[in-house]
DNA sequence: GTCTATAGGATGATAGAC
DNA sequence: GTCTATCATCCTATAGAC
C-alpha cells in the first residue's frame, strides 16, 4: 500500500466532515483532498458509516496531545490550566472567523441520533475530554465535597455553549462571557487558605 | 389555497429538520407529512433554504409561547422562573428517552456556516431567548453589578451543553449536574436579605 | 491495493396543464 | 394554487481489470 493511504482518507475526512458536516460531505470530496480513488477507500472502509467511525476514533486518539498537552505544558497552575484549554478555544474561534465548532459536539447533533455506533464514539470522547479536565480539577485545592467529575461535566457544556452562540453570533462576546461567569463561580470554591 | 397549505408545510419542516437535520430531510418527505405537492411546496417557498428562513421565523415566533410562557405561569419567583424553564428542557430529554436536541442549536451547528440567512435568524433565535431570561433576571434580588444581559448568556450556554452532553449519553447526568452548577452559582449572586 | 467505470437510487428544482 | 411528470445532478457503493 502506498504510505499511509488509510491515514490520508481519515484526515481529509476529519477535515471534511468538519467544515461541512457529515452529512453533506461527500465520499467524493473526501478521496479527492485525500488524493485516492473511491476503490482505496471502499478497500479499507466498508462504508461511510465506517469511516466516521474511524475519524471518532482519531479525534480521540487527538485529544491529549492536541487538545490538552499543549495548554497544560503552558500553566503549571491547575485550574489556570483548564483556563488555558478554554483560551485555546476562543484562539480557535479567532483564527476561524468564529467559523469554528467543535467537531466532536457537531457530530454529536447530526449523527448521535441515528448512527448508534457513532453515538458511543461521541460519548467516549466527551468522557475522555471531562477526564482530562477533572484530572486537573483534582490537583486543584478546592473545598471539600467538591466533585472534579461533575465539575468537569459543568467546563465541557459551557465550553460547547459558548462556541455555539459565538459563532451563531460572529462575535467572541457570548464565549467571553460564559468564561468569565465559570471562572467566577470555579474561583468560590477554592479552598480558603488557612 | 386550501387552508394552511404554507402552515402545514413549515409545521412539516419544522419536525423533519429537527428530526433528521437540514440536510438530511428531503423536500420530498416535506411534502409527504405536510400531505402536498411539490409544486404547492415551491410555489410558496422558491428553494430549500428558503423554506429553512421560514422554518426559523416560525421557531422565534413559537419561543415565547411555547418555551417560556408556560414555565414562567407555574413559577412566580424569578430566579425559580429561570430553573423552570431548564425543568421543562429536561422534561423534554426525559420524554424522547435522551433523543431531544435544542432544534436551534443543531441548526446553529449544521447550517450556520453554510447559510447566512438562516445564521442571523438562528442569533436573532438565540438573542430572544436570552432576552426572555434576562428580563426574569433582572426581576430577581441580584447583588449590584450583576449584568443580566450577560448572565442570560450563560444559561444559554449551559442549557446548550447539557442539552448535547446528556443527549450523547443518554442520560440526565451530565444535564443536572450542569444545572446544580448553575443554580449553586445563581444563588452566590443573590443578594443578602438586610 | 489501486484503478476505471458505472450501477442504482435519491436529491432539489422545474415545466406546463388545469 | 395545485397538479403530474420529469429533468439534471448528485450520491453511496460496487464490479471487475490490473
Amino acid at each position: 500500500m502506498a504510505t499511509g493511504t488509510r491515514e490520508r482518507i481519515v484526515a481529509a475526512a476529519m477535515q471534511l466532515f468538519w467544515e461541512r458536516g457529515y452529512g453533506e460531505a461527500g465520499i467524493a470530496d473526501v478521496v479527492a483532498r485525500a488524493g485516492v480513488r473511491s476503490g482505496s477507500l471502499y478497500h479499507f472502509f466498508e462504508s461511510k458509516e465506517s469511516l466516521l467511525v474511524a475519524v471518532l476514533e482519531a479525534y480521540q486518539s487527538a485529544l491529549i496531545p492536541h487538545i490538552f498537552e499543549p495548554p497544560f505544558r503552558r500553566e503549571r497552575e491547575p485550574l489556570e490550566r483548564v483556563f488555558a484549554v478554554l483560551a485555546d478555544y476562543r484562539e480557535r474561534l479567532l483564527t476561524t472567523d468564529f467559523r469554528y465548532r467543535c467537531p466532536i459536539g457537531s457530530l454529536a447533533l447530526e449523527v448521535g441520533p441515528v448512527s448508534e455506533r457513532a453515538r458511543v464514539l461521541i460519548d467516549a470522547n466527551f468522557a475522555a475530554w471531562r477526564g482530562a479536565i477533572a484530572a486537573a480539577l483534582r490537583e486543584a485545592a478546592l473545598v471539600p465535597g467538591t466533585d472534579p467529575e461533575s465539575l468537569a461535566t459543568f467546563v465541557l457544556t459551557v465550553m460547547e455553549g459558548g462556541v455555539m452562540q459565538s459563532a451563531a453570533q460572529r462575535s467572541a462576546a457570548p464565549f467571553d462571557a460564559s468564561i468569565a461567569h465559570l471562572r467566577a463561580y470555579l474561583m468560590s470554591l477554592v479552598a480558603p487558605a488557612r
